[in-house]
DNA sequence: CTGTATCCTTGGCGATACTG
DNA sequence: CAGTATCGCCAAGGATACAG
């Protein structure tokens, strides 16, 4: 039996076109949900959560590193007991909010015709 | 030691937001690349392969067929010898069209700024 | 309130070879 | 040309409990 050759992946994909490179940003799931309540003003963890019901929050938290880590939002600590934490979208992440809202628009659309 | 419960996932979001309508639609590995380069005119299955580098025959063809399935795209056969298939954006697929563009405006930028 | 720590599952994606 | 057939993998996502 031969030796199980193990894939090599793909290094450097040579030039990444403008398409992948946004979708990247925006693909994880919840993102562009995040993206789109943070639109007109920060919010706090826990809004979070409520606004976007059914993710765990060791997901969610590790989304929101991401998207701190993309540069696309930014986290904000008030040293209070209990502590509250604040989100809100860089100018990045304000970057990518028309992106999302012809989303919504096509989801709207799609919702209207089919229900 | 306890039986292990089985998850029950959740059954029914009770109301899907437009927001992930939609990018369920273009949520697949190479989505948004396949509807930008039919945009404008039909194209054949290897000229998206080649449009679109990296991809394998068979990701690829589950993807259109996919597609095909959410309505997106259609699928034409020539009866010819060897055979030719020609894809083409649906109404549904147009309309994703504009919500594309927004993304790739937004790489766009992102590329020119960062290099 | 805002997260970590554990543990688990799955399906999406990929490489490669082959076919009508 | 336009796909199937096999095989494989692992990282993204999730459930749940706990912590500062």
């Amino acid at each position: 039996m031969p030796i199980k050759r193990r894939k090599s992946k793909v290094v450097s994909p040579p030039e990444e076109c403008p398409l992948t490179v946004c979708m990247r940003l925006l693909g994880g799931a919840w993102t562009p949900n995040v993206i789109w309540y943070l639109r007109s003003e920060p919010r706090r963890f826990s809004e979070l959560m409520s606004d976007i019901p059914g993710v765990s929050p060791k997901v969610f938290t590790a989304r929101l590193k991401k998207l701190e880590a993309d540069g696309i939002l930014s986290r904000r600590v008030e040293p209070t007991s209990p502590p509250t934490v604040e989100y809100s979208l860089t100018d990045l992440g304000h970057e990518l909010v028309p992106a999302i809202e012809a989303i919504v628009n096509v989801g709207c659309k799609l919702k209207r015709r089919r229900g």
